[in-house]
DNA sequence: TGAGTCAACGGGGTCA
DNA sequence: TGACCCCGTTGACTCA
């Protein structure tokens, strides 16, 4: 690492820095201390003249410059640091990116700098630091999106398939109920004691439990329905029940409500939904404006209504 | 020759 | 008020 050799122009408060390998860092003048030309083109404003004085050398600046140098290249071209200058302060920027004055002098006396391109390298590698930072997030951020909207996407399948399923168990449900209530209209002038009747329901506590409420409530009318009829869903033989008000699939319309209004509400502290409530309103499913926006807040939010969602339809699906 | 990089500048804000 | 910082910009330089 060769220093550089300073030069001082008294007639124009100027000072240039000439390194061995033939840099001539423009070091700028006492008006405006250590801040060089702006550039080349620079020197054409009123800034230019004094400059341009400055490298037309007199005998006096004869004594300040290498001649040989002067000759082959214009010292008013802008340099770039030495590979060693570069890699000393690369080394002292990752012991500290903020630069005392101390370190600051040091520095500069270190590689032959002037303080103030100790200070400017560093406001630099902060700029060039702080840009790849903001890529780096922004990569980070990007794969955390894209990954949840992977989950959101097989999360709104299930929903679909679900729903479905939740139809075609609702079909089938009406017509047995038209059937059974046919066969009770039928069957009942011949069978009006109802404690002699054989509801065809086996006897163990297992099967009482999982009868949903609305078919022990359906035998008391009616005892020649099978269970299975009831239960047989034709699609994994599952049945939605609500304890409160019978077997029936909340359906409000659009969405099906396996989380009541207060549950939204504590998911979604922010989100100021409408008049659907649910974890997959045609409205809140986030297909408009879920899907243009991340934040972490969405991601703790859909991940937690996920989790309760499961935990709900859990409930609501398997009882012993 | 155009795009990318880098040293340096100017302006505006903050702080002791 | 000066020193310092950040931000946006400029122009020199490099390279494909």
């Amino acid at each position: 690492m060769e220093p550089c050799r300073f030069f001082f122009d008294p007639s124009t408060t100027s000072s240039a820095c000439q390194q061995g390998g033939g840099n001539m860092l423009f070091l700028g003048n006492a008006d405006h201390v250590f801040r060089g030309p702006r550039s080349v083109m620079g020197l054409m404003d009123q800034e230019s003249s004094r400059r341009r004085s400055f490298f037309s050398s007199s005998s006096s600046q004869d004594e300040l410059f290498d001649e040989e140098y002067y000759d082959e290249q214009l010292p008013e071209k802008k340099r770039r640091l030495t590979p060693d200058q570069v890699h000393m302060l690369e080394k002292s920027f990752e012991t500290e990116n903020k630069l005392e004055p101390e370190r600051k002098t040091q520095l500069a006396k270190k590689l032959g700098l002037q303080p103030r391109q100790v200070a400017v390298w560093f406001q630099n590698r902060r700029a060039r630091w702080k840009t790849k930072q903001l890529e780096r997030d922004y990569d980070l951020l990007k794969s955390s999106y894209d990954s949840l909207l992977s989950n959101y996407d097989s999360i709104l399948k299930e929903n679909h398939k679900l729903k479905s399923e939740v139809v075609s168990i609702n079909q089938k449900l009406e017509a047995k109920e038209e059937t059974s209530n046919i066969k009770a209209a039928a069957f009942a002038p011949d069978h009006a004691d109802d404690d002699k009747c054989d509801p065809l329901v086996p006897a163990g506590d297992e099967m009482r439990d999982a009868v949903p409420i609305s078919y022990a409530a359906g035998l008391q009318y009616s005892c020649s329905v099978k269970v299975e009829d009831r239960l047989s869903s034709g699609s994994g033989g599952s049945a939605v029940v609500d304890e409160v008000e019978g077997p029936q699939l909340v359906d409000s319309g659009d969405s099906y409500n396996f989380l009541n209004e207060d549950n939204v509400h504590n998911n979604y502290p922010h989100h100021h939904h409408h008049h659907h409530s649910g974890i997959n309103s045609e409205e809140d499913d986030g297909s408009d404006d879920g899907r243009g926006y991340f934040s972490d807040v969405f991601a703790a939010a859909v991940e937690e209504q996920v989790q309760q969602a499961e935990g709900v339809s859990m409930g609501w699906w398997v009882w012993s």
